[in-house]
DNA sequence: TGATGTTT
DNA sequence: AAACATCA
């Protein structure tokens, strides 16, 4: 058993990033608007180790300057590092301050990176006979491992801490000894660091090597042994191999001295930390470090810790917890689990059971439900099992047969339950459950709740995954799917294949969560002002596309499997035009290889545009330019073609329902951060329109048979008119009142000159400064999207800001808005925030504010939509109208219409879509008809 | 994963 | 600007 004392020096920026980027999804802002991810993830990691492992001595090493040494060597070592990103620059300062409360020396070394310093030091206190742990997530580390050295590194999603000794290290970098993971760096470079490495080798061929000739040296002595390119490339760059080398060696004589006794770790100074961590409003984490610290009596020094944490087994367990039995009971981060925490959980799969359970739920105001299914198209799988709970704690779990009738015959027993107008039905993502039951025929009536679309609502910006709003609002982590049955793919098992003692934890827990979700929303709901919106707007709603995604729409296969016929010949034979003019074959679809053949074999320009990883782009916009070369509008041909026949006319096929025939595409509700509604498998908001080859696209969608006639009805110009409205800019609402053409009218003011005297370039031109501010303008997009110098596009703008002056006001005032309160609100009140918005970076900033511009009105115009789909469902609910709505396109609906209720239907659509909401500018709306979606256009 | 392209 | 999809 090891009594050597141990020592923990941890890699401060190292573990700030990781901390930052742990959270990029789902960022820790405070009340101040300020970004504390990172200083959260690292004084997380920092608690973790201290509350595991119980160090005797304890540092937290920074970087200060780079790697003078290094920079010389290779100047552009790091060379290609972002720039900080702001949230962690300001994290430094708080981290500082938090080590100097928490008695923590922070060790900086001007000209040294961390690494070389908690090298140097590792290896000083290995002579002193010191255990040391490296804290960090950085494999480079992994080439100081020694006997009594070793890596520490803090989890990852679900995993454990991991300690890399000697063995690991073997494992890991398939190598004898740790050194050698210099050598397998230095060949297969880092990206990171800029570390070139040998070109062409990565972590397959580094590996290889290793194995062979043991290090980069071993390798250039048996360059003879190698073949082909290989050969070739090793033995051009042996030198850049051993700079690499160098660049990735940790150095170990940086002037550092060990001085145990200012290492050793000590009690905290309990009230100054709590305040930092006040100021910073970390509540969970000031408890748990309460619990870590303030029972531990005062007297208690470094010198008479008693060893805990190796004392529970001879073997060094990383896991085991002190005061905790078993390291299985105690969850890795922090979070509670199902097996940490009470609950009551029950399988039910009885007839008498069953029984008991309506019985029950029948009694409840509010039930939350969840149903499993064998996979993910709700309109197309089986029901394996419902979970309900209207307890939090406690819930129970209905299984079902395989044996379909057996299903159906048992989901009668809960009919009376779903059909309850009284009950209110809580659920995550409710719409799929619905469709779910829908294949049973089995209506789910009553209030909804849906907590993903209410954290959809408190805030827009983030993910609202049910394991995600778990841990962060319960601190709670549910049993993960993947543990269940593995990895997305096709290699992922059925539901079907858990033992039921299993699928009832995993399912109950769900509608457990999903329930106490529940009640922490519709507060939140409520402080927010959300809840009209939430009740009125977006729960309406998810019935509303639960009926257009059941419904579908008719598609014209034999009309697509003609045009793919059409556009693979023509494909083909653009392909051998564009060989012979580039005299080689290649594939034209891959950049990669296109672009050296324009740029370099065919030389069609001097200094060819670049993307950010070097290679020559070959983007639209680019090659546009090029047109005059017969290649490179060849080349434009082709992708169209290419383009069309795989995302629309061959996948659109695939994507027909087995059961109806039809296309029933998936309307996300709360992904958009706008507010906007989007569409997948298929997309059918992007659907080709501008072009003619284009167009035929929409040819394939038809009504639903020959009694029926699709209808399209377009708002026009909705978010013009609603920056009108919002900015009450006269001039722009008269043109809207009058009826003009808005675009020609906008030019007729702003270049001065009559209505009908605009010539085409000038209303062009007008609209994309329209279209521009919509989204937010700035003089170099816009020089970008027209044939405008950039001072030209300026002085349009400035031309454009005088002729609509209150225009200019507005987007000042929501700029100020946001500012102020850290977020911008639309017409219905749906908020979105904005972090950035002070941003000292101005184009981070800048971003923010064309943010604070397009999402009310993007935002705005997504609400006015909502609302007349509503209206408009209602309607045909109360009429019981054979003709049904199918699908949205933003500012678009379109309809089957029975040939019978044409012309009933059509003066209601119009009425509902223009009077959806009153605003200071009359709503417009142009309805089209015909046997397929482009006609009706 | 990055580049490209489609829509509003 | 912001979605989704495809390809290498």
């Amino acid at each position: 058993m090891t009594t050597k004392k141990r020592l923990f020096l941890l890699d401060a920026y190292a573990l700030i990033f990781r901390g930052y980027y742990a959270f990029i999804k789902n960022p820790r802002i405070n009340s101040k608007g300020m970004d504390t991810s990172a200083i959260l993830g690292f004084t997380n990691s920092l608690l973790d180790v201290i509350k595991k492992e119980k160090p005797d001595y304890l540092a937290v090493c920074f970087d200060r300057g780079g790697s003078v040494d290094r920079v010389e060597m290779f100047p552009e070592y790091k060379a290609n590092r972002q720039e900080t990103p702001e949230a962690i620059r300001i994290a430094v300062p708080y981290i500082e301050q938090i080590l100097e409360a928490m008695n923590i020396p922070a060790i900086v070394k001007e000209g040294f990176e961390a690494d070389d310093i908690i090298g140097t030091l590792a290896k000083k206190a290995e002579k002193e006979g010191l255990e040391t742990y490296m804290v960090t997530p950085d494999k480079d580390y992994a080439q100081l491992v020694s006997d009594s050295i070793f890596m520490y590194r803090p989890p990852r999603m679900g995993n454990g801490y991991e300690k890399w000794g000697v063995e690991e290290v073997q494992k890991k970098f398939e190598v004898e000894r740790p050194e050698q993971v210099i050598d397998f760096l230095g060949m297969m470079g880092d990206s990171v660091d800029n570390i070139p490495g040998l070109p062409g080798v990565g972590e397959k061929t580094a590996k290889k090597f290793l194995a062979a000739y043991g290090s980069m040296e071993g390798l250039f002595e048996n360059i003879h042994e190698l073949k082909g390119k290989m050969k070739e490339k090793v033995e051009a760059n042996q030198e850049l191999g051993l700079l690499s080398k160098k660049l990735a060696t940790i150095m170990l004589d940086v002037p550092v001295e060990l001085e145990q006794d200012k290492l050793i770790f000590e009690q905290p100074d309990i009230e100054k930390t709590k305040a930092i961590f006040a100021e910073l409003e970390f509540r969970r984490l000031t408890d748990n470090f309460l619990k870590t610290f303030s029972q531990e009596s005062p007297a208690s020094t470094s010198d008479t810790k008693p060893q805990q944490a190796q004392s529970t087994s001879g073997q060094f367990d990383l896991f085991a917890t002190p005061g905790a039995g078993n390291a299985a009971t105690e969850s890795i981060n922090g979070f509670k689990t199902v097996t940490n925490t009470s609950h009551f959980y029950q399988l039910v799969n009885t007839p008498v059971s069953r029984k008991l359970l309506l019985d029950k739920l029948m009694l409840q105001s509010s039930v939350c439900f969840d149903t499993e299914t064998t996979g993910l198209k709700s309109l197309e799988v089986e029901l394996i099992g419902i979970a309900f709970s209207w307890e939090e704690g406690k819930g129970y779990y209905v299984s079902f047969p395989e044996d379909q009738e057996e299903t159906q015959q048992i989901l009668e027993t809960f009919r009376p339950f779903f059909e309850a107008e009284n009950i209110e039905k809580i659920g995550h993502n409710i719409k799929y459950d619905i469709k779910v039951l829908s294949n049973y025929n089995m209506p789910v009536k009553g209030k909804l709740f849906d907590t993903m679309i209410a954290h959809y609502l408190i805030n827009p910006d983030m993910r609202h995954n049910m394991d995600i709003l778990s841990e962060t609002y319960l601190n709670y982590q549910p049993v993960s799917i993947t543990e269940l049955i593995g990895k997305k793919g096709k290699n992922q098992l059925s539901m079907r294949t858990v033992d039921l003692d299993k699928q009832t934890e995993y399912a109950v827990e769900d509608a457990d969560i999903t329930l106490q979700l529940k009640n922490h929303f519709e507060k939140e709901l409520a402080t927010g002002k959300l809840t009209e919106l939430f009740e009125n707007v977006e729960i309406p709603l998810v019935s509303v596309l639960t009926n257009m995604e059941i419904e579908g729409i008719n598609l014209n296969t034999d009309f697509l499997n003609n045009f793919s016929k059409e556009l693979s010949s023509d494909i083909s034979s653009l392909e051998q035009k564009i060989y012979e003019q580039a005299d080689e074959e290649f594939n034209i679809a891959s950049p990669k290889q296109l672009g050296p053949i324009l740029f370099e074999k065919l030389k069609l320009v001097d200094k060819p545009k670049k993307t950010k990883t070097g290679q020559y782009s070959t983007a639209e916009d680019v090659l546009s330019s090029l047109k005059e070369h017969q290649i490179v509008s060849d080349i434009l041909e082709y992708r169209q073609c290419k383009k069309l026949l795989s995302t629309y006319v061959d996948a659109l096929p695939n994507e027909l329902n087995p059961k109806t025939q039809r296309v029933h595409t998936v309307y996300a509700q709360a992904v958009a951060a706008t507010g906007r509604l989007s569409s997948n498998n298929p997309n059918l908001q992007n659907i080709p329109i501008r072009t003619k080859r284009g167009q035929e696209v929409r040819k394939a969608f038809i009504p639903r048979d020959k009694d029926y006639t699709l209808l399209a009805a377009d708002y026009s110009q909705i978010e013009l008119r609603i920056i009108a409205a919002l900015s009450e800019e006269e001039t722009m609402i008269k043109a809207f009142q009058d009826g003009e053409d808005i675009h020609a009218s906008t030019a007729a003011k702003v270049f001065n000159v009559a209505l009908d005297e605009v010539t085409r370039e000038q209303r062009s031109n007008a609209k994309t400064v329209n279209f521009g501010i919509i989204y937010g303008v700035s003089a170099f997009g816009l020089s970008n999207q027209t044939n405008l110098s950039r001072s030209e596009a300026k002085e349009l703008i400035n031309a454009y800001y005088e002729t609509y002056p209150k225009l200019k006001n507005f987007i000042a005032q929501q700029v100020d808005f946001a500012r102020e309160h850290g977020y911008v609100e639309t017409i219905l009140g749906r908020k979105r925030y904005l972090k950035d918005i002070n941003s000292r970076n101005a184009i981070v900033r800048g971003a923010a504010e064309r943010n604070a511009v397009n999402a009310p009105i993007q935002g705005s115009a997504a609400d006015v939509i909502k609302l007349a789909m509503i209206n408009i469902q209602k309607r045909f609910e109360k009429e019981q109208f054979k003709s049904k709505m199918l699908l949205q396109v933003h500012d678009e609906l379109v309809f089957d219409a029975h040939n019978d209720e044409l012309e009933t239907i059509k003066p209601i659509i119009k009425e509902e879509m223009e009077n959806a909401f009153k605003l200071s500018v009359p709503l417009d709306v142009e309805i089209g008809l015909g046997t397929n979606w482009l006609e009706a256009h």
